[in-house]
DNA sequence: TGACGGCCATCGTTTAGCGAGGCACATTGA
DNA sequence: TCAATGTGCCTCGCTAAACGATGGCCGTCA
């Protein structure tokens, strides 16, 4: 997969798994990872500045949960805000899609 | 739109219209900007070293042909490798929207 | 003559993702 | 017992695309 297709399409995807409930980071990447058939890998250096920046903005939030052996995990989850910002995105990401389709066709 | 969604679209928007026939710079852009009803107006920024890039690597060709003002245009055309370069980024596409719409969900 | 539009292009900045690396601790198994 | 592997968080320097600004040239038309 072309990373360059990928750029921007970042928070679209956190905040759509997000939506469905809370996760962790290493959870996101697990999950992506699977989902895709492997195809997508979620890189580290690209979700956590995400996740970090998704909470500076506070369309997502996060809390330490620890585990039964003592290990600690950062759980992030959907904001009201992140949300609305969710729906905005979508809508958008559709807007994008059938923009390019326009150019390049139906699919085969 | 976000740009950041657009980063690495450019080069398939490009080799598609291309696909149509032979296009110069400033004929891109405004077809751009009408096809998409003004929603998405390339950049000058963007297109050029797009395109250059693309005639580097020997997916296009340019010809320069005189007005009959006398003034020039540069064109630019689909070269075979080009051709299959666009087949191949189709179907790069077409995955990068399944694999997104899977997290996103169907098109409301 | 001066404003506008067609037409080419580059340059510095911003920004996202990448790859590599680092740290900490639990589990597993040779 | 100790090394390897897996879980889990993170940052840093680099690359590369798009942006906005800018610049230049020349025709046309008021």
């Amino acid at each position: 997969m072309d990373r360059e297709l990928l750029k921007g399409s970042t928070p679209l995807l956190l905040l759509s798994l997000l939506c469905e409930g809370p996760m962790y980071g290493y959870q996101i990447i697990e999950t992506v990872r699977q989902r895709t058939g492997g195809t997508y890998t979620l890189k580290e250096g690209a979700l956590y500045p995400a996740l970090h920046k998704l909470e500076a903005t506070e369309f997502i939030s996060s809390y330490w949960e620890t585990q039964e052996n003592g290990r600690e995990r950062r759980y992030y989850s959907l904001l009201p805000a992140g949300e609305a910002f969710l729906t905005a995105k979508k809508k958008e990401w559709n807007q994008f899609v059938d923009m390019v389709q326009a150019f390049v066709g139906p699919r085969a």
